[in-house]
RNA sequence: UGCCCAGUAGCUCAGUGGUAGAGCAGGUGACUGUUAAUCACUUGGUCGCUGGUUCGAUCCCAGCCUGGGCAGCCA
């Protein structure tokens, strides 16, 4: 007999015999002639309730299932007969596949984010957990569609890089070298010629700059992919690796690379309202109230755009007092983000044309000469989940740009190339896959809508 | 990396300078429809580790370990 996932049976338009359902008990109430098993497949948020009636043969060995356990029910799908669900399965006979003993650690109660992630190999059989890896997959297929229905090429950029003065961030080193005994140069340096690569190699932080050789051909691409940072950072919006989104766009100005952010935030949120409805009312209930109505806030409204100056004065003007004070050139910091986008405006907000000096090399500069075309989507409750800018395709004053940050030309002679032969104005932005789905999510901790997270000191799993 | 907070039963927590308790989980029994079922009984502890103060430390002090929060870095 074919498998019926839980979703489908609670969708059933009737009565359904006879029926399979497999999963794992979630619990199970015993009465005097009859258990009560919820059955959870992780195919939607609810579990399909199971009765198990004494009398059957099964019954024998109803008490090795325990929550935690696996089991497969036969059965009929019919009308319930109690109150809170439209169908159960009165079981004909009931397998135990797996049985879950008492040192099982998911119980039926409530338990702290903590606790749960030392239990990630267990962690997405909870509620919460189940929701929240099925709106990331939803999530993840949402981008996709967003980029294929509107003629986005999807770029493969490199995971191992060579690129090591980007400025995006500590890089993770990637090597084949003996680390006890490494090959040393006559100056005693590590000679890095004699590595895998010829050269050192690292991690990519970002693969915008590739984006950028294939939007110089393809006019509108995106990547989609895991990036990685060596930063020590204990803070619960950052992870040593996560997935990142960066369109890049050819023929495409700041203004018209702020548009397509702003869209782009706007169809996840919305995709993941339409699909994901169920897991959306959980997180609603459990971790954040103000959830559904802060994502229809942001659908209905156009995000606030002002340029950096315009904040700065905004900050300075404001009665409140900040532990760092803000000036012109200095870098917003997370407690101005904050009072921009959580106090100020109450809504999410586009800040752009930063100093340059505050600003990577590849960022295009302005007729002021002071300013860069960069952008920073910030929202309530993440600060930063949209970093962008559009790219300075002008040869000489690229040129320039790198030797201001100090940058070897030749280390990037092909990333030049691109101004050489056929230049156009691009823009691009990455977008933060995790913080975006802490946002729809309203979960806290990156770590916790992350499978396996990789933070400092923490590879588990 | 800096600052702050917390480690007591499997989980969530209370508690006291005289070696510990609750709820849930587990176990046993009861119950003809439960919804984190309910009711009765019940098992369960190196009070994070090491040292110090003290007649005596789970409690006070120091160091360490682990977890968490905030900041910086950014997505």
């Amino acid at each position: 007999m074919k498998r019926t996932t839980v979703k489908e049976a609670l969708a059933s338009a009737g009565p359904v015999d006879p029926i399979l359902v497999q999963g794992w008990v979630r619990t199970r109430r015993d009465s005097k002639g009859f258990s009560f098993l919820e059955v959870n497949d992780g195919s939607c948020l609810k579990g399909l309730q199971v009765i198990v009636d004494a009398a059957l043969p099964d019954y024998a060995h109803i008490q090795r299932a325990t929550t935690g356990a696996s089991v497969a029910v036969t059965g009929s799908l019919v009308p319930s007969k109690g109150q809170g669900q439209k169908w159960e399965v009165v079981a004909k006979t009931l397998a135990i596949l797996g049985e879950a003993d008492a040192t099982y650690p998911l119980q039926k109660k409530g338990h702290t984010l903590e606790f749960l992630r030392e239990i990630a190999h267990l962690r997405p059989r909870s509620n919460l957990f189940g929701a929240v890896f099925r709106v990331r997959s939803r999530l993840a297929y949402a981008i996709h569609q967003f980029f294929q229905s509107r003629g986005f090429v999807y770029a493969h950029t490199p995971i191992i890089t060579a690129s090591d003065c980007e400025g995006a961030g500590e890089l993770f080193r990637v090597t084949t070298l003996d680390a006890k005994a490494p090959p040393l140069r006559e100056d005693g340096a590590v000679d890095f010629t004699q590595d895998f690569f010829k050269k050192k190699a690292f991690l990519t932080v970002s693969g915008q700059l590739e984006a950028e050789v294939f939007a110089c051909a393809f006019s509108n691409v995106y990547t989609f992919g895991p990036t990685f940072r060596a930063e020590n950072s204990h803070t619960s919006r950052h992870a040593s690796e996560f997935w990142m989104i960066e369109p890049e766009i050819a023929f495409c100005d700041l203004a018209g690379d702020m548009d397509l952010a702003e869209e782009f935030v706007k169809a996840l949120i919305r995709d993941v309202r339409e699909h994901c409805a169920e897991d959306l009312e959980f997180f609603a209930k459990f971790v954040d109230k103000e959830l559904l109505t802060r994502l229809d806030f942001v659908l209905e409204r156009p995000f606030v755009r002002l340029s950096y100056t315009d904040a700065v004065d905004i900050l300075l003007n404001s009665e409140k007092t900040f532990e760092y004070p803000i000036s012109w050139g200095t870098n917003l910091q997370s407690e101005h983000e904050r009072y921009l986008t959580e106090e100020h405006f109450k809504s999410p907000v586009t800040v752009y044309n930063y100093p340059k000096e505050i600003k990577p090399f590849y960022m295009r500069l302005n007729d002021d000469g002071k300013t860069v075309t960069a952008m920073d989507v910030l929202v309530p409750g993440i600060g930063e989940i949209v970093g962008g800018s559009q790219r300075e395709e002008r040869l000489d004053v690229l040129l320039d740009n790198m030797r201001r940050h100090g940058i070897n030309e030749k280390d990037y002679s092909w990333y030049v190339d691109l101004r050489r032969f056929g230049t156009v104005p691009h823009a691009g932005f990455g977008l933060g896959f995790e913080r975006m789905l802490m946002f729809v999510t309203g979960v806290g901790n990156i770590r916790d809508v992350i499978p396996f997270a990789r933070t400092p000191g923490v590879c588990e799993f």
